[in-house]
Formats: C-alpha cells, sequence, structure tokens
DNA sequence: TTAAACATGTAAGCTGTTACATGATTTA
DNA sequence: TAAATCATGTAACAGCTTACATGTTTAA
C-alpha cells in the first residue's frame, strides 16, 4: 500500500519540511485520519531520498543542532499526483475493540454494559468537543483550491464520524435500559 | 492489547468450535469489526491452549480427516470475563487512506475529485445495502441477555457508519460542486 | 537551572498479510 | 471428474509500537 510514503509526500508538495515537523503534523492535526511516529518516518525519508523522491538541505539552529528540511523533487510530486488519481476499493471496515466487546455483551450484566457504554460516551464526547472548537477556526468554507479546503473537508468528517458513534452508543444504552420482555 | 485472544475465547465462549470455523466467523459476520485470517487463528489457538485457556478433541470426517474442536476451559472464562468488564481509553481514530487522499484533494481538478468521491460513495452505498439485507434477519430488537443482542448492536452500528461515511461524502460533493468564489 | 521542546536516529518485538504447503471430502 | 469447501499448519515480509540512545536549544 505504502500510504506512509504518499502521506509524506502530500506534505511536502505544500512546503519542505523536517522529519521532526512531519512527525508534528502527523500527531496533531493529521491524527484524526493518519498519523506515525517519528522511528517511523526518519526511516522512510531516508528511504524517499534514496529513491530520488525528495532532497534535504542541512539546517542549522544555534551553534551545533542539525535538522533537515526536506523538499519534494519533480520525480516525487508527479508519483504523489498519480497515486493521488488512483480509484480505490473502500477499505475494510477497521478493527473496533469496543465494538468487539459489545458483541460479547450478552456475557455482561446490565449495569456493568451501562457503565461501559457512557464510559465510552462520555470519552467520545470530550474528543467531539475538541473537533468542535478547532472546527471554530473555520467560519465558511474554505475556497476549494486551497489547502485548507482539505484540511477543512477531513475535519468535517471527523465531526460526523464522532457524532454518529456517539448516536450508536446511545442506541445501545436506550436497548439495555428497556424493561420489554423482561 | 491480545484482542484476537480475547475476541477468540469470546466465540468459544458461545460453543465450541474448531480453528476453521473460527475463521469462517472473522471472515464472514464479525468482519464489520474485526477479522483474522487463519494463519493467525491457527497458532493462536496452539497458544491458548498451551495456556490452559482452551481444549480440544479431535473429529474425524470421513475416514481420515481431523479437526480440532476447541472447548473454553474455565480459566479461559474468567480471563475473558475479566477483560470484558474492563473500562478502556477510546482508541485512536483508524487510518483511513480515502480521507487522506481528500485531504490532499487540493491538488486535483474538481472532475476527478468528484469521479473519485462518487466512486466511494457508490462502493459503500453497495456496503450499506448488503448490511440492511442482514439486518432484515432482525425485525425487532432480540432479548437484551441473548447473544443475538450482540450481534445486533453491532450490525445497527456498522449501518449507522455506513451511512454517516455517505452523508459525508455527499456533503463533500456537495462543497466540491458549488460555484460560489469561482 | 530545569523542564519542555527541538532534533535525529536505531533496535526489538508484536500484529497482521500474503504466500507457501498439503491433503480430504463433498457437491455439481 | 473437477471445483468448491473442509481442514490445518508454517514462513516471509510489511507495518507499526515501544523502548533505547543521544544531544541541543529555548523558555519559564
Amino acid at each position: 500500500m505504502k500510504s506512509l510514503k504518499y502521506a509524506i509526500l502530500g506534505l511536502l508538495c505544500r512546503h519542505p519540511m523536517t522529519g521532526y515537523e512531519i512527525a508534528k503534523e502527523f500527531n496533531f492535526e493529521l491524527a484524526e485520519f493518519w498519523y506515525a511516529n517519528h522511528s517511523q518516518i526518519y526511516p522512510e525519508l531516508k528511504q524517499l531520498n534514496e529513491e530520488g523522491l525528495v532532497n534535504y538541505d542541512i539546517e542549522i539552529s544555534g551553534e551545533i543542532l542539525e535538522s533537515k528540511r526536506y523538499t519534494i523533487t519533480e520525480k516525487g510530486h508527479s508519483d504523489f499526483i498519480k497515486w493521488l488519481h488512483k480509484d480505490e476499493k473502500i477499505q475494510k471496515t477497521p478493527k473496533d475493540v469496543f465494538r468487539l466487546r459489545m458483541y460479547f455483551s450478552g456475557n455482561l450484566d446490565m449495569e456493568t454494559r451501562i457503565h461501559l457504554l457512557e464510559n465510552q460516551r462520555m470519552q467520545h464526547y470530550k474528543r467531539l468537543n475538541s473537533l468542535k472548537k478547532t472546527f471554530e477556526q473555520y467560519p465558511e468554507v474554505p475556497p476549494r483550491n486551497s489547502d485548507r479546503f482539505g484540511d477543512f473537508i477531513v475535519l468535517r468528517g471527523a465531526i460526523m464520524r464522532q457524532e454518529n458513534i456517539i448516536a450508536w452508543i446511545d442506541e445501545c444504552i436506550g436497548y439495555s435500559k428497556e424493561d420489554a420482555g423482561e
């Protein structure tokens, strides 16, 4: 699949970055649909460089501290654009440990079941609020050809996804609390 | 995390199964939130047996063909129940290659963007319909303490998730088609 | 002066996928 | 009799996480 490769190339299309900066992006903004640790990013950048898809210049902060600022090459850019154009099969539904748990919830008493659901609900609600806060930065839909448009639609998707999970949990709580048939 | 372990133990709580049957479950019904190939399941069963969490009896089909029917032990059962009771932090949002692509969609012309979105929409719509068909097996909410209740709520969750993805894609198509500001 | 942030890398280990490997039984 | 399904396993590899390893610079 090599998605990490394209995630990095896509970021470098915007502007040159260091590995450290890429890692930060992957753990903040992008984290709603992609992420990677620096231990994965540095070796990947090294390989992309060997493949001629990126170059780097060394910058010095202070007296000694070096950082490599990576720039995408023409080949890297055309590789990325080619990938971006491809139709793809929808991916397998992601694994979900909590749903696995709920699948087996017949083994739990109602009290525990509702407790687990409410605990998850609370956590998802917190995440939703933090996403909504970020969303306030977009008082209107950004221009369709700007980078911010991409940011906007995936953020909107993250909010919708979060709201949907909460709606599902609420349904589950509702079913669990119903008295009918007992 | 060892989730595969508990996924298997959970299934064996319902009734004894062979590795082959577990693999089938993981690739059909459960596949909406969990899956595993036989190449992962057989070694895992072997290990669970070594840990004393499952036992097996050998059955013969025809003249030669052997299969191992696994039964959960008391220790396995209590291990599973303990796991099932644990509160857990919500997991990281799963990686999503299509969202990654859309994040970078500023690099695509409108026609391609809409084409990609509509292609995904079509595929998600198909999956939704197949889920809805399965859902017809549940004319009403199954009893809260039956295994079928777990099946029901995760299936309901899968449908909601699928509808939500389609709603997001529709929003994206809408934004992409708008003429304002051009 | 100390904690946080900047900055880059490697190694070990776990999870999961694809391919390799073999063979029996049932159904069309 | 051929294809699909039943049935079990191992091996190689890819992807990712956690820990190891080191040191600088900035801000409180």
